[in-house]
DNA sequence: TGAACATGTGAACAGCCATTCAGGCGTCCC
DNA sequence: GGGACGCCTGAATGGCTGTTCACATGTTCA
């Protein structure tokens, strides 16, 4: 209810919260490279955990994450549970955000420009 | 420099986790607000902080980590600090985040979908 | 010059989150 | 059937992070 609250706000409050939540299950560096993997195809749980260098345990933990918000989709088939990205919103953020990184790569965080 | 390491990776582990960095500082409805605020126009921190609803030492100090990975831009004027968006990936974010948001809106977290 | 103003900063505290450990359930193979 | 395998789950713990409070810095105005 922030349509009307006098502030000029574009986006809902609603809205603005749940890209947060998304915007937070990226902000880990084991799901990130777990979506990283997903760009290729769909991999079982042991790949991707071996491939990440994450415990079993904490990919399925990770992977319930991404399941909930729908940011990967699971085919299962028998005793194997194959992942795979759910939408291509997800490849549009990490690029983006890739770009973003590597276009400011130059100066770690906690460094502030001091020029200008 | 990891790109033949013997995982085949496709993006750098340090743009990975530069990413992962930029998803975390999106991932604060604050934050988004105050990003949300900046897509109209420039605008100083006592504007940001009365029309996000956050205090002016909160606001100041968000703006100090968008500044640090270059999120935001100040221009300085007088005893004023204008920020504006530093770059159009900020919103490419933004408006990619919204529209997954919306687009599974239907469902909300912790709600796994049952159904195949 | 002195007071009010706009912003920036540092420290402390509370709440959240990722990781790990232990175990459970369903499935395949002999 | 029995055992191994693949995956999932719940609870506990340590670390990270956002928020707040108190104050410092630089600027404008009378």
């Amino acid at each position: 209810m922030n349509s009307h609250s006098g502030v000029p706000l574009a986006v809902s409050d609603r809205g603005l919260v749940d890209a947060a939540e998304v915007f937070g299950l990226l902000a880990d560096p084991g799901r990130l490279r777990l979506l990283a993997m997903l760009r290729h195809g769909e991999a079982n749980v042991g790949e991707l955990a071996a491939g990440t260098g994450a415990s079993e345990s904490g990919t399925s933990h990770a992977l319930r994450l991404l399941r909930a918000h729908q940011v990967v989709r699971v085919r299962r088939q028998g005793r194997m549970a194959f992942y795979s990205l759910a939408d291509a919103h997800v490849e549009l953020l990490l690029q983006t955000a890739l770009a973003h990184a590597e276009h400011s790569e130059l100066n770690h965080p906690e460094r502030e420009a001091a020029s200008a």
